[in-house]
RNA sequence: UGGGGUAUGGUGCAACGGCAGCACACCAGCCUUUGGAGCUGUGGAUCUUGGUUCGAAUCCAGGUACCCCAGCCA
């Protein structure tokens, strides 16, 4: 994290302060509300950090609660992928609880409604209601069925509970008002029959599932939530949230919204995460170019870099596309004060030193991590046949380029500096070897006369090179809005978005921990992927180092 | 043409009637055994038209643009 902990205030934070100032609500008490259909990506990070933040800021907790209110969608398996991605946040929460864990509670409500009158079994097909819902601009027409007495109401309504229904031949809806210039108020459904699949917790109990506008609310109630944060597309249900506690005469929650978060360079829907997975553009949710956590996690990003990042993002009610490169600033802002240095060789070149004794072994001391005092030193074996990366060598140089080229000299790190006098091809033409020369005076990389180079470049020994599957990543999408796309997000895929390499590292890195995390210098941040094997280690490039020169020679 | 929302540099967020600021990005320079990191600096914004006021991003009125809503999804 970084600079001073100043608090955050935003709107929301404003208002949860002045409700327990006015005496509105004694305490906070906030609700995660995933449904457990889907893992969990970026944008739910900074709902659940809203949540969680401002239950704890304010002496108040946090309850996990599940919205399972439709069998038809929903998977027990997301419950602990949801539990676990959460807690890799950090975030605490006093209970764990379910929306069917009050399914008895609510229907007793929902009969409480009924025998108020508000609230009926209305016969009309789905085509039906829907065309007498009227449009946006026109009322909707009273259902023949909306007048119902209270016993054929409690009636059907048991009888739908019990199954003696076909599925969508009947629901009970709040009655309200047809005319009603918000849709959501025309007679909402509280209930639709759901023979199957059974649920994954209530299994065939029950034959009716409650709508979210009828679940979620009530739970808040009972719940004792004071304070609903979600997302704006809510913002027109709210008179609804309030009118079913209102009539009921229970406890009463206030909902706030906020504007959710959109990242460039990415999607966010669900239903367009699960294409990438089932079209195999990616290779599963936890492939690490997705903005699902256990991607972001997989690829080596740190979940202090993620949390700085919607710290950084902020809150409010604008609709607002974040720019993924601040994304990328966290975790480098993060990786580089804690991950250890490691010289690696992507795309290796190999370099003879003529002039350096053949079986010669040398140890040089480098540095763990310049930002880290503490990290200490390490050994990297130097010898006479080393690799280098192919984009420090140029034959014939462009301006102000640096690197090893024909008669230039530069600096090995922690080791010499070498000059390159000639390079030998092959017979298409390809440059398969440059040999140099070293100055024996140069040792750890200082010269004795004061001598200047312009250029280090890391390096790593041939003969003690440890092989490494490198995964270089890139953004999935080519545009900046996705949507963009003629034919959609799948229509602007970035075709290099993931590049395979076989590269050279040091040698302590032939078993190092899945998960661990180093700096290949001048390159980039680096994890272990789960894939590594004993002896054949996998890297996933989390994020790359700011690249001055590549940008100048972009530019031209 | 109903209802609900939102408009501040390229992006995101502040400023709550009193000098429009911060971060990322961008650009220039310094420094450097990572063309990394770090440091310094430059440029660039209040949707529009009126009104109130000594003073308006902020208050008022009218426009404009964009987002959300017509699931028995959440």
């Amino acid at each position: 994290m970084s600079d001073e902990e100043t608090k955050p205030t935003d709107f929301i934070r404003e208002a949860v302060a002045e409700d327990l100032r006015s005496g509105r609500f004694k305490t906070v008490r906030t609700r995660l509300p995933p449904e457990p259909n889907g893992y969990l990506h970026i944008g739910h990070v900074k709902a659940f950090m809203i949540d969680y933040l401002i239950a704890k800021e304010n002496g108040g907790e946090l309850i996990l609660r599940f919205d399972d209110t439709n069998p038809t969608r929903e998977e027990t398996e997301f419950v602990e992928a949801i539990e676990e991605d959460a807690r890799w946040l950090g975030i605490e929460w006093v209970k764990v609880t379910y929306a069917s864990d009050y399914f008895d509670e609510l229907y007793e409500w929902a009969k409480r409604l009924v025998l108020m009158g508000k609230a009926y079994v209305d016969d009309q097909t789905p085509e039906e209601v829907s065309a007498n819902r009227g449009t946006l601009t026109e009322p909707g027409k009273n259902s023949p069925y909306r007048d119902r007495d209270v016993e054929e109401n409690m009636d059907l309504l048991e009888r739908m509970k019990d199954g003696e229904f076909p599925e969508g031949s009947r629901i009970l809806r709040a009655k309200i008002d047809m005319a009603h210039p918000n849709i959501n108020m025309r007679d909402p459904a509280m209930y639709r029959i759901i023979h199957n699949p059974p649920h994954h917790r209530t299994g065939d109990k029950w034959k009716i599932y409650p709508m979210y506008d009828w679940a979620h609310g009530q739970n808040d109630s009972m719940e004792g939530i004071t304070h609903s944060l979600c997302s704006l597309e809510y913002e027109n249900h709210r008179p609804l949230y309030e009118w079913f506690p209102e009539q009921l005469g229970v406890f009463k929650p206030r909902q706030i919204e906020f504007a959710r978060l959109n990242l460039t360079y990415t999607v966010m829907s669900k239903r367009k995460l699960r294409r990438l997975v089932e079209e195999k553009v990616v290779n599963g949710w936890d492939d690490p170019r997705m903005p699902t956590l256990r991607a972001m996690r997989r690829r080596g990003y740190t979940s202090a870099a993620v949390l700085d990042f919607i710290r950084r993002v902020g809150v409010a009610k604008n609709y607002s596309v974040s720019d993924v490169s601040l994304l990328e600033a966290c975790v480098r802002e993060d990786l580089n004060k804690n991950s250890p240095r490691r010289m690696a060789v992507l795309k290796p070149l190999k370099v003879v030193i003529d002039n350096y004794p053949e079986d010669l072994v040398e140890e040089m001391d480098a540095v763990n991590n310049p930002e880290d005092v503490n990290a200490g030193t390490r050994k990297v074996p130097f010898s006479k046949t080393i690799y280098i990366e192919q984009d420090d060598f140029r034959e014939t140089p462009p301006p102000k380029y640096y690197r090893l080229f024909p008669g230039n000299e530069v600096r090995l790190r922690y080791a010499y500096f070498i000059k390159c006098t000639h390079v030998i091809k092959n017979d298409k033409g390809q440059i398969t070897e440059v040999h140099a020369t070293y100055d024996p005076s140069t040792r750890g990389g200082d010269s004795a006369d004061g001598r200047k180079v312009k250029s280090t470049i890391h390096w790593v020994s041939a003969r003690h090179a440890q092989e490494a599957e490198i995964r270089m990543y890139d953004r999935l999408f080519t545009k900046e809005d996705p949507e963009e796309g003629e034919e959609g997000f799948l229509s602007c895929l970035n075709p290099n978005s993931l590049e395979i390499l076989t590269g050279k590292v040091e040698p302590d890195l032939a078993s190092p921990e899945v998960g661990s995390r180093f700096q290949f210098e001048r390159l980039g941040y680096f994890s272990v992927d789960s894939d590594s094997t004993p002896g054949r280690p996998v890297f996933n490039l989390t994020v790359n180092l700011k690249d001055t020169w590549a940008k100048m020679e972009k530019k031209g």
